[in-house]
RNA sequence: CGGCCCGUAGCUCAGUUGGUGAGAGCGGGGCUCUUAUAAAGCUCAGGUCGUGGGUUCGAGUCCCACCGGGCCGACCA
């Protein structure tokens, strides 16, 4: 028995993969993973839930990728690394999802089709494709314990985020307010900002209405304010216009009238205008004007010019028409100043009965009709068509409608100091993002709109009296005293009820709750605390490290941070690394509608899992975006997995040859080569470590990569004669090799967690090493720096010396004299190194300025001509076997017709011929006789224009096994 | 309109705190080495390091402006 069981000489990632996985399942890897290191200090992680009711994408693969890397570096230092897997059960999309299947397209239609039944569906619905999660899962090699998954509507999840929202709401922090929001008057609710930034939401160069208004002043009606609007349809609404008080505002004369706008926006107007006065907006405060329309209820506050900072001369006339319930800033102002706010328009988008002129209409139909209207008695100065962007609903692409409604809140602005201490707090990769993207969204924070009036999701757990609009918050099940196994869903939750003091019975409202709440709850939610594993949450909490994706960052990551600001005053997240977006080769976006969208199951099959992670990790720094294809994968990753599996059949090929298995103990090295690819590994390990420990895979991947690199282009270039059969002492060789092999196996395992182990367990033949993910990462030894330095020098020259040796025509097989380095002083056994590279007898160092340079002796002597004929030959003899397909080790006879001089060659050279070639025997023949027939393989080659016959025929003889030719 | 990222050889990308003649891989031309390798090495294509300023003895590397590409945001969490 050979000491190494060869693995195929080829390498077929997806298949070894498949081969893995069925033994890591078999021998239960994972568990034992975990229970080997279970009393290692816990490094704690968070898996941020991901809705299964889609396919997951080849972006799930970059993530997870990125997530399992830094899981695995942590284990193998000896952490506990528990990962709980979790799923993100609530919300619209999985409505959506529903509403879709059941052909439903507004949002009563649910009502009638029943609430009950519609969410039973869409519990259904949310694990729908959980399998295809869990198999893409286990198939990229993601250790992630599925079997404990967290789901967000379990009862005990919803029972722990009740809590938290009465935590709260004890502080002050839930209100319920008046607020406008982006709103679909079709489906009738009003979208989240995630909604808002679905394809499609935006578009830009929409055509909308710009009118420009006369406002007459009531002590004054031949003056008039000027105000703009793309929104002719808040205008029965007006219940203000605002000026900015630091705004210069000029009065101009135009025919009879006199108009008042902006100096800066002068070029509103249109003909000629005499400007007659000029004054700061201060000067406007509380004008009356003339109401544009008679619907609203008079006021005593209203139809007054007021003071905004708002205001700008951006564009418009410097004068903002104010509607109240139409426009965040509107309401803000109008609630400020004291107005009361009235709807003008119904939930539907059609204005309300009594504004007379316009009733039923719905509100974009009807702006011709109110510029008409305004034409027609003179209030309108000029009319244009504006594009702008605009926002649609994604679903049914109604243009939405900015629209107060009722609605419960989170007051984060009352936290927002400390949001943002505990942000500076997180370390970020890549690090911009805590200050940028991040950091500018807390600045701009405005309070969480919490609630939606939809149906599945967690409900929001207010109960009120009707009698006397007592108000409670409900923190747990047992308040409620639910039975056992109770729902707390919608419809069920809405029956139970609570006897208000006043004697009243108290109902809950209707709203749920935003899901992204959900998913910033799942730290202390999926453990159920504080009614159980107390400590537990207490002792992770909190998590030192979490990833997702960019798009997480308003998301995921926001809503961690919010609660656990909120609730504990702490980020959820120490370390925090946030990959960028996969697009398509050409750099666009991938989406359906553009087919360019990557099947994960196809480019597995294609490229191997292992090419794939170890492409996303090399291609870019993090923070970049992944350009990805098949070809792009297979160059970047397979590449690389190629050339380590290449290093390691090398030396299972030759060790097997000899005879060689690794021993006991591993003694340090004297050859130069073996002593400089063990510095480079412990350079390796140094800069993997450093860069793992602050989440920087790139580097530490890239660092891996120039390892592996250095033994394949070098170290085994210059280490192949030590190897060979015939070789002497190879002892040293094969051990360094082989620890090189294994330590970088144990770097590669968190990357490339399948190739890894397949190589590291081949290596190890006696089986005490059952798998690389039980191993501990490689320890960081002091590196000879020297010893790399002087190495890097060789390699300079010796591509310098190739260089020259191509200008003069002269082969590297051609054995020169002498080789002359000049300005630099190489040790003995360096010189050793660079003559067996460039193929010289001799090297001399001389001293001399400057940088080092180095130059040949081309002088032959006839040893030296006779010394490269027999390389030649020896080159024909292996190109011919390998043509022959035969392989290292396996005998063969050899016929040779050539010139007497050759012939003479062939002869003085025979032992290293029959030995380099694995020959038993050698046949000779005058230059042009025909190979014999005996001799199946057989070829010509020229030497200097003579002409070479080649025959090759195996052998039946035994094979040369340990030295022996 | 605002914020952030990117803009280095034909393509994809590296270039740590500013410092000796600016790199790798892929593709292409030429050559070489070799039975681990449909591999590797060398070499060629002479890259205004997006443009224009500035700081500095010295900038791809710092600052400003502009141009181009991408992402996000644009009143909402």
């Amino acid at each position: 028995m050979p000491p190494f069981q060869p693995l195929p000489p080829r390498l077929n990632l997806p298949e070894l993969e498949a081969q893995i996985l069925s033994r890591w399942e078999g021998e239960k890897l994972f568990q034992r993973s975990l229970q080997q290191r279970r009393k290692g200090k816990p490094f704690v992680f968070y898996e941020g839930p991901p809705t299964a009711n889609g396919l997951p994408g080849v972006h799930h693969i970059l993530a997870r990728s990125f997530k399992d890397c830094f899981l695995r570096y942590q284990e193998m230092l000896g952490r506990r690394v528990e990962r709980r897997g979790g799923w993100d059960t609530h919300g619209l999309p999985v409505e959506l999802e529903v509403e879709r299947s059941l052909k439903i397209r507004a949002k009563p239609e649910i009502e009638e089709f029943g609430v009950e039944e519609f969410n039973r569906l869409c519990r259904n619905s949310v694990m729908e494709y959980i399998d295809e999660w869990e198999r893409l899962t286990a198939r990229i090699g993601f250790w992630l314990d599925l079997d404990h998954a967290y789901r967000t509507y379990d009862p005990s999840y919803i029972e722990s985020v009740w809590w938290s929202l009465s935590q709260l709401y004890d502080q002050g922090w839930l209100y319920r307010g008046f607020r406008v929001a982006p709103y679909c008057p079709r489906c009738q609710t009003s979208l989240s900002s995630h909604e808002l930034g679905q394809p499609g939401a935006y578009r830009d160069d929409v055509p909308d209405p710009g009118v420009t208004v006369r406002f007459r002043l009531v002590d004054d009606p031949l003056t008039s304010i000027l105000a703009w609007t793309t929104t002719p349809w808040t205008l029965p609404g007006n219940l203000a216009l605002a000026v900015g008080e630091q705004i210069a505002y000029v009065r101009v004369r135009q025919g009879e009238e006199r108009l008042i706008l902006a100096r800066d926006r002068l070029s509103m107007l249109e003909g000629d205008y005499e400007v007659e006065e000029e004054f700061p907006g201060s000067r406007l405060l509380g004008l009356r004007y003339q109401r544009l329309f008679p619907y609203l209820p008079e006021q005593e506050a209203a139809w007054r010019v007021v003071s905004a900072d708002f205001v700008s001369t951006e564009e418009g006339t410097g004068v903002v028409h104010t509607a109240g319930a139409y426009g965040e800033d509107d309401l803000r102002l109008c609630q400020e100043e004291g107005l009361e706010i009235r709807h003008t328009v119904g939930p539907d988008g059609r204005f309300l009965p009594f504004v007379s002129d316009f009733a039923g209409q719905f509100v974009k139909d009807a702006d011709p009709a109110i510029e008409e209207n305004l034409r027609s008695r003179g209030l309108l100065y000029r009319s244009e068509t504006i594009h702008h962007t605009y926002p649609f609903c994604w679903r049914c692409e109604t243009p939405l409608l900015y629209y107060a409604l009722d609605s419960w809140f989170i007051r984060t602005t009352a936290v927002k100091e400390r949001l943002l201490a505990n942000n500076r707090a997180i370390h970020w990769v890549p690090s911009h993002l805590r200050d940028g993207r991040m950091g500018n969204w807390l600045e701009t924070l405005q309070d969480w709109n919490l609630s939606r009036a939809r149906y599945w999701g967690t409900p929001l757990p207010i109960w009120v009296c009707p009698d006397c609009q007592a108000e409670r918050c409900i923190g747990s099940f047992a308040e409620l005293s639910l039975p056992q196994g109770f729902d707390p869903h919608k419809p069920y939750i809405d029956e139970v009820t609570l006897t208000c003091d006043c004697g009243g019975v108290m109902r809950r409202v209707p709203e749920v709750i935003d899901c992204w709440y959900d998913s910033g709850a799942m730290p202390f939610a999926q453990w159920h605390y504080p009614f159980e594993n107390r400590e537990r949450f207490e002792n992770e909490h909190p998590a030192d490290y979490i990833c997702e994706a960019l798009d997480q960052t308003r998301g995921w990551f926001y809503t961690l941070l919010a609660e656990s600001t909120m609730l504990f005053d702490e980020p959820a997240y120490r370390n925090v690394v946030v990959p960028s977006l996969v697009v398509d080769e050409r750099g666009r976006k991938m989406s359906k509608s553009r087919g360019n969208v990557i099947d994960p199951w196809k480019l597995l099959s294609e490229t191997g899992s292992d090419a794939l992670r170890w492409w996303f990790y090399t291609t870019v720094k993090v923070g970049q975006e992944y350009r990805i294809s098949a070809r792009r994968v297979v160059d970047g990753g397979a590449r690389f997995l190629n050339l380590l599996w290449n290093a390691q059949s090398f030396l299972v090929t030759y060790a097997n040859l000899r005879g060689w298995e690794p021993g006991d103990a591993f003694s340090a090295p004297d050859h130069p080569l073996d002593r400089w690819i063990l510095a480079r590994l412990a350079q390796t390990v140094a800069e993997a470590r450093e860069a793992m420990d602050r989440y920087d895979a790139h580097s530490a991947c890239r660092a891996i990569q120039r390892l592996v690199e250095d033994t394949s282009t070098w170290y085994l270039r210059g280490s192949r004669v030590r190897l060979r059969p015939e070789a002497e002492h190879p002892e040293a060789a094969f051990s360094t090799l082989h620890r090189v092999l294994l330590d970088t196996c144990r770097l590669l395992a968190p990357f490339t967690p399948f190739t890894a182990d397949a190589i590291y367990r081949e290596l190890s033949p006696s089986g005490e090493r059952a798998s690389v993910h039980l191993e501990e990462y490689p320890e960081a030894r002091p590196a000879d720096d020297q010893l790399l330095r002087e190495m890097e020098m060789v390699r300079r020259l010796t591509e310098e010396a190739r260089a020259r040796r191509e200008a003069a025509g002269v082969p590297v097989r051609q054995p020169l004299p002498r080789a002359t380095v000049r300005g630099a002083q190489l040790s003995s056994e360096l010189a050793a190194v660079l003559a067996e590279e460039i193929n010289v007898r001799d090297v001399r160092c001389v001293p001399a300025e400057g940088q080092a340079s180095i130059e040949l002796d081309f002088e032959l002597t006839p040893e030296l001509r006779q010394e490269g004929a027999l390389r030649w030959l020896i080159r024909q003899v292996q190109n011919q076997r390998k043509t022959a397909g035969l392989r290292a080790g396996q005998p063969a006879r050899l016929f040779l017709a050539a010139s007497e001089t050759l012939l003479e060659v062939a002869r003085e050279g025979q032992e290293q011929l029959r030995r380099q070639c694995f020959i038993t025997h050698v046949e000779l023949g005058p230059a042009g006789a025909p190979v014999p027939s005996g001799y199946r393989h057989h070829s010509e080659a020229r030497l200097e224009g003579e002409l070479v016959g080649i025959g090759l025929e195996l052998s039946d003889d035994h094979p040369p096994m340990q030295g022996e030719p």
